[in-house]
DNA sequence: CATGGGCGTGATAGTAATACCGGTATAACT
DNA sequence: AGTTATACCGGTATTACTATCACGCCCATG
């Protein structure tokens, strides 16, 4: 295998992403977000549903400066609950 | 054409990426830094010299974090210096 | 009731990201 | 000289992202 798939885990914290976003979004239409960051609304209904886990760093920055969303926060609010008090590795 | 090829300001985008983060990498191998941030070497070879323009956001992030490199300030330092003054849409 | 906007889902298509492999080059160290 | 470590590059294989199209559901408005 070249390319790994990806894990249950990766899935799930791309759920915690779309949510993050979704949240961010408020009562905004995602044709007008999806449109304000350059993307089409699919794209952003994939990613707010989790149906896109990884999405491009630039696609997520676009929603998160659109958002007004600091990228540090949407990174931190993708760590489970559990570990949010733990992100380094040691 | 359903998925429209990276233009060259995309291309010029991912080569400032990669050069902030072979910067904020310093004297530290490319095999510690990509084991510590999950990734192969290759990959972070091909992000580092721009061949990857738009890497995953969590590809990314793990980097940041590893190299202690605010998510923000790499996000800017992608913008063409002749817009590094309005970043916003404004 | 009809119409439209917003949202959700599935299928399809095409490009890009990621990883593994082998080869090459340079430098340090024994 | 030989070995080791690091880095660069090309090719290959597989998965994932992004976009378009098409359909259905809910709700508000005419």
């Amino acid at each position: 295998m070249v390319r790994v798939p990806l894990t249950p885990e990766e899935r799930e914290r791309g759920q915690r992403l779309g949510e993050a976003l979704r949240e961010a979004r408020g009562t905004r239409s995602m044709a007008s977000v999806a449109a304000a960051a350059g993307m089409s609304v699919e794209t952003l209904r994939k990613i707010e549903s989790g149906r896109v886990p990884t999405p491009a760093f630039f696609t997520v920055a676009a929603l998160a400066d659109e958002l007004a969303f600091p990228l540090a926060d949407l990174a931190a609010a993708c760590v489970p609950a559990s570990a949010d008090e733990q992100p380094r590795t040691a």
